[in-house]
DNA sequence: AACCATGCCAACCGCCACCCC
DNA sequence: GGGGGTGGCGGTTGGCATGGT
């Protein structure tokens, strides 16, 4: 016996609200209010709509002070932060945004700002990489100049950002825009100075062979799969932690905006890591407090709601 | 002009957490 | 304590608009 339904589907409306429903709505909800009781609520307002969409009408549509329309700059920086930081926690990075509803966000970057900082590689491009890399892949050419890595972890820290010097990287590997390998070994490296800072669980790991995978078949998606054994930091000072297959997704390219996020399981269940590098890194710099508080009230392990927790993502900006 | 592909966004669906009885 | 009802959320879909061939 399945679950039983939150209103009369038979006998309710579905599709676009006319603008007579949307008055009937919205006079009714300035007169009462809702009375915290969205499924009784188009009854008492003479509405033929389910409870649900009405308030999703209300919320996202109807109710005052909803901005509509272009998208600030500022406000692209803010998702793009927050979205780096938490994932797609739209509810929260909507209440960052006055006006703005999370489903608007939501539409906003899965039709623009996913593409403008995830792009495709331009097909000029895509010849100097190797085939298995083509439509994944830009190279990390452009990206040796600094490295910031934020980190989201369960450490008694909670929410850091590390800055990593610019020269760490081997310039040698990292300015020939070639493959992935050099990516690989400089994110290897990585790992080694992330371990460097000690109290942290933070790893980040990287390596083995790529595969492409794609629901569309566009292969703009990479996994990138190896059996690892690596040592992280543990609370208890250090011990070496091996861990299986790892999957990391690279998920494209941009010109505009040079950098790398990335996120992955650390030591098990023990950790997640989560963090951005690249040429002129966006800043953290708005929300910060409350996604520490975020972190510090939430188990990191399912930090990335709805991810398999043994995988990783490396999205481009 | 007609057809097709792609983009966009409002709305829906289903899951889950929370609250109250 | 637990079970049902509800709200909230994120993922997905359907249909309209626009652009390209």
């Amino acid at each position: 016996m399945g679950r039983a339904p939150c209103c009369d589907k038979a006998n309710v409306k579905k599709g676009p609200w006319s603008p007579e429903e949307d008055t009937k709505l919205k006079e009714y909800i300035e007169k009462y209010g809702t009375g915290g009781n969205w499924i009784a609520l188009p009854y008492k307002a003479g509405l033929r709509r389910c409870g649900k969409s009405c308030r999703l009408r209300w919320l996202n549509y109807l109710r005052p002070n909803i901005k509509h329309g272009q998208f600030s700059d500022d406000e692209d920086r803010i998702i793009c932060n927050l979205y780096a930081s938490i994932g797609s926690r739209w509810s929260i990075i909507a209440a960052q945004l006055p006006g703005r509803t999370d489903n608007d966000i939501k539409n906003y970057w899965n039709t623009k700002l996913k593409k403008k900082f995830m792009g495709i590689i331009p097909p000029s491009q895509m010849k100097t990489l190797p085939p298995n890399f083509q439509s994944s892949f830009q190279t990390a050419s452009t990206y040796q100049n600094s490295i910031n890595f934020y980190s989201l972890s369960k450490s008694p820290h909670g929410l850091e950002a590390l800055s990593i010097p610019s020269n760490f990287l081997n310039s040698d590997k990292y300015t020939t825009r070639s493959t992935l390998t050099s990516l690989h070994e400089s994110q290897e490296n990585l790992v080694g100075l992330m371990h460097n800072y000690g109290e942290n669980e933070n790893l980040l790991m990287f390596g083995g062979e790529p595969s492409c995978s794609s629901s569309d078949g566009s292969c703009n998606q990479m996994t990138y799969n190896k059996d690892i054994e690596y040592e992280c930091n543990g609370s208890g000072g250090h011990h070496g932690v091996q861990v299986g297959s790892e999957s990391y997704f690279f998920n494209g390219i941009s010109e505009n905006q040079k950098g790398i996020l990335a996120s992955g399981p650390v030591g098990g269940n023990n950790g997640w890591t989560n963090g951005f590098w690249g040429e002129n890194p966006l800043p953290l710099d708005y929300g910060l407090e409350d996604i520490k508080q975020l972190v510090s009230t939430n188990d990191c392990s399912n930090f990335f709601s709805g991810e398999t927790k043994t995988q990783g993502r490396i999205m481009y900006f």
